[in-house]
RNA sequence: UCCCCGAUAGCUCAAUCGGCAGAGCGAGCGACUGUUAAUCGCUAGGUUGUUGGUUCGAUUCCAACUCGGGGAGCCA
């Protein structure tokens, strides 16, 4: 007798197996129950005739609760009848714990009750299919970075300064002196990458901005690759081969659970490289052709993102940014001082900013002008500048916000169900 | 910080012109041998977010507050 998963049902037609899992649905009619076991991996139907099973058994399962905790003993047959298209004929049940007025029902509930039951909320169906693709999505990330020689080499948590002295930080106190939570691992992956040429940090990130939109969270995962000797160029292809190759695995490994999220896969079959690419001047533009209002030398607002992805068929990338908007070490573009050589991807359907990257300045006297027309805390970044000190290459790198990725993918209206438990301005809570 | 919207049974929502607080689901009890959010019958379930105002009378109109949702800005 063994304990099998319900994904792997498939191999154990015609036997009698173990099932362990929760009750996520109970139908009963008459002389015959209908139990739906969940075990994560998937759900199966159980039928109960009475009978069949021990009389006490069968009555214990006519008032067995909603998420009551159960493992199933039962001959495996394929039955068009039954979703999934496998059920188990019951032939033992045990209750290992009885649940009774489970809060969250199999009907439409509303994001606020969703919300504060996030802890029970992540058992649904939606839910779950959700969290396996966000995994998928993490390990394709990975393996895709591990295969191309990446070193992953993450960044701290507690930094003593804002990194691009913009966003607001979360303070937290650190042994009487004031440390913030981080908002980019991206300064010290520019050190990992002169030590080991190419890394990768991947983590949670922290922004204190009081966003209040389906794109934000306070603390989301964000990848951060960082490339010694590369250019605008040499991270743009990097960018679009990773979206490529983490969404055709994703395709090819998640195909149930993105049914499950009704996604509908066919534009996502088209995210491959290369992907178009446009310059900011000619995103305005197109804008401008749009009439969304934009004012050029702006930085994109949201329905400016959506209005130039629906002129193309997949992600696309806007690079050479006015300098003025975007951070300090962006490298200025040779041809146009105004601009930096700088990149972000939008992804289609109104998802958004998915990417942010640059080639990073490389000349210490220009980082340290830079630096100082920001009226940055110079000795702060005196490590920063030591990377320019000794052996500075030309070098580049981006970052991806894990969350963004995962609602394009999974089709998923808002961020925060893209992460277990959402940390968003009104909500830290369950 | 700003703009818009919302709060009524455990949940999702209704309540006409300001006039007795309603339904479905869930829960409890009962019926039913193929249900797919099963169906059918019965029962219980309410300080209408809080405070104040107008009124003979407020779930309904007004104000403030609290909590939440969507968006702007900022960003991934």
């Amino acid at each position: 007798m063994q304990h099998v998963y319900v994904e792997n049902l498939r191999d154990h037609v015609g036997s009698v197996v173990t099932l362990k899992g929760w009750l996520y649905n109970r139908r009963s009619k008459g002389k015959i129950h209908f139990l739906q076991l969940r075990d994560g991996t998937g759900i199966v139907q159980v039928v109960m005739v009475a009978g069949q099973v021990p009389q006490e058994q069968f009555e214990a399962a006519s008032s067995l609760g909603q998420e009551s905790s159960i493992i199933v003993r039962g001959l495996v047959k394929e039955d068009a009848r039954a979703q999934g298209g496998y059920e188990i004929d019951g032939q033992d049940l045990v209750i290992v714990s009885p649940a009774h007025d489970y809060p969250i029902q199999k009907k439409e509930h509303g994001p606020d009750f969703l919300l504060d039951h996030r802890h029970l909320w992540l058992r649904s169906r939606k839910q779950v299919a959700l969290m396996r693709v966000r995994s998928a999505v993490i390990f394709a990330l990975r393996s895709f970075f591990d295969r191309r020689g990446f070193v992953n080499m993450d960044a701290p948590i507690f930094t003593p300064n804002a990194c691009e002295g913009t966003s607001t930080l979360f303070a937290v106190d650190y042994f009487e002196e004031t440390a913030y939570l981080t908002q980019s691992g991206q300064l010290y992956g520019e050190a990992g990458a002169m030590a080991l040429g190419k890394i990768y940090t991947f983590g949670p990130t922290f922004r204190a901005e009081k966003s209040k939109t389906r794109r934000h969270l306070t603390e989301f995962w964000m990848l951060e690759p960082e490339v010694a000797y590369a250019d605008l160029n040499d991270i743009m292809r990097l960018a679009e081969d990773m979206l490529s190759e983490v969404v055709a695995e994703v395709l090819a490994r998640r195909a149930p659970e993105l049914e499950i999220l009704e996604r509908d896969t066919s534009s996502l079959k088209r995210v491959q490289a290369p992907f178009p690419r446009v310059t900011y001047d000619e995103a305005a533009k197109i804008l401008a052709e749009e009439g969304t209002g934009f004012v050029y030398g702006n930085d994109l607002g949201a329905p400016d993102e959506t209005a130039i992805s629906k002129r193309f068929d997949r992600p696309v990338m806007v690079t050479h940014w006015p300098a003025d908007i975007k951070a300090f070490y962006m490298k200025r573009d040779p041809a146009d001082p105004t601009k930096v050589l700088g990149c972000d991807v939008i992804a289609p359907d109104g998802y958004g900013e998915i990417i942010g990257g640059s080639q990073r300045e490389d000349d210490l006297a220009l980082l340290e002008q830079r630096i100082a027309h920001e009226k940055l805390p110079k000795e702060a970044f005196e490590w920063y500048l030591d990377l320019r000190r000794y052996g500075s290459v030309p070098h580049a790198g981006f970052g991806l916000g894990l969350e963004r990725l995962v609602a394009w993918i999974s089709g998923t209206e808002h961020v925060r169900e893209c992460i277990p438990f959402p940390r968003t301005i009104y909500r830290m809570r369950p």
